[in-house]
DNA sequence: CTGAAAGCGCTTACAG
DNA sequence: CTGAAAGCGCTTACAG
């Protein structure tokens, strides 16, 4: 039985209405009588019970995390930053994984309703009307990381992907102007997917070729199915002078490895690249260009606008746009020459 | 303002004794009775305050988790089988990844003593007196994932790293007897890179070939480091006949894109295993050869067993084991005939 | 089977 | 500057 308020109290000869003063208003204490009841905290190695806090305040300083399935390196970077952040902040982080197939959100209206956090991020990868519908019964800030969900009252942090897709086609039309590009989404119906594709396409409008719809392919974000499809048709993209840009590094991946297993050459042969520089774009040969997205900032930016949130239940819903970097690399062919050189393009 | 218990009393005409009967206590209430307050319950949304409960209960159906910066696809599969199980077993995770260099295992008393979780987990990498004193200071059950922690009382979840790293060498040296091995671990301190370091050495020394110190090098679990290790060494390597057994996938990817640049073909002039099969080791060509590590159940299995412990606080500290599987893909050239062939062996 | 009451460990007006 | 008291929303003996 750990050490109650009232034991504090007695020890330092005190009522437990200073304790609680000590612990919540420090100034409001006599110095003297503060010492001799931070005396006595010290020896009883005495902490607030956190219910009964709770009980009264009505904050826990525990934040929601909710994620969807979206493969480690990414999952693990997100996390990370918003563990770091929650901890500056004085937060702690309970982390659930939304698993789209099974149980779907009901776990995050099972969290969000839970009564023991003080709100919640989520990150969502596609909305449809029960994603909706959970979001809009969630009764504590919300902050909505990576999606939009028109309709409900929330904060948000979104990369801005369609800037960051139009850098990497304008980097590769600037490159090798006129040359077919084929581009490898998740799903369809994937917002990540929707916005890179959209960007694209208005890239390839705007050089005067719009896209056939023949060089857009839905595959799910994965290696091996990459890996598959690019086995079939890498020979064909050889012969018409093609570059991949694949919707993410993991399917790049698997592109270039098919690509080399058909004795096909990368970048000399083949262009290919990714999106997201995950660790993995480092660990092709040759290395990836990808478009850098902020991971760990994503999750940090999350954490912070729903602490401020907190803070100030009144202010304007709020978005935060972070920003990609475009990174050159070796697997496009534009900088072939330079053996090893990696290169950070402007944004 | 959400209804409280009074509210659904006064709706279902009853005193608030019977409704937290109904909550707790099904059994005890008049069926009638029940379902008129259930109704109410359901009529008011009501869900009972949590701090309320955890103040007369002493339980919040959280568990902490705290896992060191391993990388992402080991960090989140433990973090998704621990997640899974947590949920069917009704409680939830707070999580925090903890980060050697920086505040080390600050976080881990600030969440272990925080006073709302029920129990932790812990996994741990290595084992410095720092670490044991902040372990040994956790007042709530605590279950060690991946290592022991001696005079320190606790459940643990081992994996049998010996036995999978002796299977990886029995493989080894039946397919090639009497060929050099090499051996890439990470840190020397690293528990998982001691226990197969072992394994690897009892290996050599019972077949009457006790291994060459200079065949031992210490990294540090990375691609890039192993890349450029193995860019240096592989010509050595491919002299003498040598296989190389890095202690994970990640730095056998690295060997294996050096080989490749170096020109040396894998497996047929340099045979290169790994460790853990993330979903790494089939990212690369050749496919990984290497130890399967059971990482969602080693989440999974940790949560059950704290969750056992919290059913139960007397019973015997309790140790579950569980063993590796080796996964013979293309890497080591045992099965280079059969391409595109997998075979799990038998443990 | 049900209710009145005590109590869990805090915080915070309200007096003094 | 400090204390006595009310109250946060529950659970659980204890009566009946």
């Amino acid at each position: 039985m750990p050490a109650s308020i009232e034991d504090v109290a007695r020890l330092a000869n005190v009522s437990i209405s200073t304790v609680s003063r000590v612990l919540n208003h420090r100034d409001l204490v006599n110095a003297k009588t503060r010492g001799r009841v931070e005396e006595a905290i010290k020896e009883l190695g005495y902490r607030p019970n956190v219910f009964a806090r709770g009980l009264m305040l009505r904050k826990s300083n525990i934040l929601g995390f909710v994620l969807p399935d979206v493969h480690g390196e990414f999952y693990s970077e997100v996390i990370r930053g918003a563990n770091l952040t929650a901890r500056e902040l004085g937060y702690h982080l309970l982390v659930s994984s939304v698993n789209a197939d099974e149980d779907g959100y009901d776990v995050l209206s099972t969290v969000g309703n839970h009564g023991l956090i003080d709100g919640i991020v989520v990150m969502v990868s596609e909305i449809d009307s029960r994603i909706r519908e959970t979001l809009a019964s969630v009764q504590i800030p919300l902050v909505v990381l990576d999606g939009d969900v028109p309709g409900v009252k929330h904060d948000s942090v979104v990369i801005d992907q369609r800037r960051g897709a139009a850098a990497m086609m304008t980097h590769l039309l600037t490159s090798r102007p006129g040359k077919r590009i084929v581009f490898l989404g998740g799903h369809e119906t994937n917002l990540d997917t929707i916005d890179r594709l959209a960007a694209y396409r208005d890239a390839l409008t705007a050089a005067g070729a719009p896209p056939a719809e023949s060089d857009v392919h839905y595959l799910d974000y994965r290696y091996e199915t990459a890996y598959k499809f690019a086995a079939k048709e890498v020979h064909g993209w050889v012969a018409s002078g093609a570059t991949v840009f694949a919707a993410n590094d993991e399917m790049a991946a698997g592109v270039i490895d098919a690509a080399i297993s058909a004795g096909i050459s990368v970048p000399t042969d083949l262009r290919v690249v990714g999106y997201d520089d995950t660790r993995l774009a480092q660990m092709t040969r040759p290395h990836l260009t990808t478009v850098h997205v902020p991971m760990s900032e994503m999750g940090a930016a999350a954490v912070e606008l729903l602490c401020q949130r907190l803070k100030n239940a009144d202010r304007p819903e709020t978005k935060i746009t972070l920003q990609t970097e475009l990174v050159v690399r070796q697997s496009c062919g534009a900088v072939a020459s330079l053996a090893g050189a990696e290169r950070r393009a402007a944004k």
